[in-house]
This record gives structure tokens, sequence and C-alpha cells, in this order.
DNA sequence: CATATAATTAGATAATTAGCTAAATACCGT
DNA sequence: ACGGTATTTAGCTAATTATCTAATTATATG
């Protein structure tokens, strides 16, 4: 469950900011980066990083790629946070 | 709710295993320090972050300064990621 | 008051990283 | 196959940061 890439990706206030726009739905590299004045080939790099983390996930139609939040692993984050508070969630909690 | 400082605290490795520690109570700087080889002025540095980021509270007793986690920081940590994922907790789920 | 102990602050350095431009790759339409 | 658009990869630089040693502050005790 790579912790540590992805506390690390979620470090970078732009890296946040992409995965907030990411919220509504998958969206094209380009329009992503149209919502920052970042050159392209930044918006690359932060885009891979989250990929590496696995917070997002990467599908190509045609000339786009499409990038879309991977839920599964927010859910692990959380638990991960959890445990940095030393929760102990029941079963019962958990399943709610 | 200085997001940013937060997030940039929970980063570093060193840093979460110092919450880690910290989840069976507070500690002493030094009793914190013993289960690194770092020295303790880096020990200090990371603290520091930890302080600024409102993760973890200090307080003197004598020569010790005990460190302890700021639990209701953490409450609004699962808040951020919750936000990220955009989940949409209704007033009640809040609550409970 | 002098010394010892706990922890910090100051200042330096090496490693990491976010940003850039230029070049490359992948796909589309004519 | 060619020209155009979308995106990435390569290579560089400036800023940040984790670590160190040396010096300082704060407290306790003989």
């Amino acid at each position: 469950m790579g912790t540590d890439l992805m506390f690390k990706a979620l470090a970078d206030p732009t890296r946040r900011k992409i995965l907030h726009i990411l919220n509504d739905g998958e969206k094209s590299a380009g329009q992503i980066a149209e919502q920052f004045s970042i050159s392209a080939p930044s918006m690359s790099h932060h885009f891979n990083i989250l990929k590496q983390a696995d917070l997002i996930y990467a599908r190509r139609d045609g000339q786009q790629i499409y990038y879309a939040l991977n839920t599964t692993v927010f859910q692990d984050l959380v638990t991960v946070v959890l445990d940095l508070l030393g929760a102990h969630i029941s079963e019962r909690e958990k399943s709610e």
C-alpha cells in the first residue's frame, strides 16, 4: 500500500487541487491543465506522481489521456490516517 | 485549518513514525529520539514541523519537553481527505 | 554558583523536487 | 504520408528540506 508515495503525492497543493478537480468525474490532461497557470510538462509531472501513488489512473481515448480518481486508495488513506490516530474501529463501524 | 502544513508534515516517514509512537500517550523528546538513529537536533526539527502543523503539542515539565498527539486535528485531516474524495457526509453521519 | 542534563537554535551541506524549455511520441484528419 | 494537436520524456535550474556539528538556552542539583 505505498504509504510513503501516497503522502508525498498529497504534500503538494497543485496535486491536491488536481484531485479536487477530478471529484466530479474524469477529465483529460488538457482539461485539467486549463485550470492552472503551469506548463503542460509540469502538469504531466504531477499526473505521473499521482499515478505512481496510485491516487489516479489514466486511460487513453484517441489523442487525449483521461485521468480519474482511484477512490479505493482514498479509503486506504483514511485507514492509514485513522491508524496514526490509533482509532480502533469496530467491524460494525467499518461496514456502515 | 493549515492543510498544506499538515500534509507536508505527514510527507516524511520519520514524522509519521513519531506520530505512531505518540499513539500510546505523551513522551519526552528524548524518549522519542531513542527510537531513531538520527541526531537530537534533527529530531527537534521534526518536532517543530509537527507542532507548526498542529499535529502535536508540547508541554515542558522540568528539563523535559513532552509531546502528545493533537487528536482533534486528525479528525480535520480525515475530513479533508474525505473532501478530496468528494464524499458527501450527511449531518447525521458526521455527528455519530 | 558551577556543573550536568535535556532540548533547542544557528549555520552549513547534500539530496530532493517543482518548475521551465526543447525535443520526442502518439494519434487524428486530409 | 504530412501537418496538426495532445501529451509525455529529457535535461536543466532554483528552491526546499533532511541531516549534520557546534553553540545556546533552560532546568536541576550538589
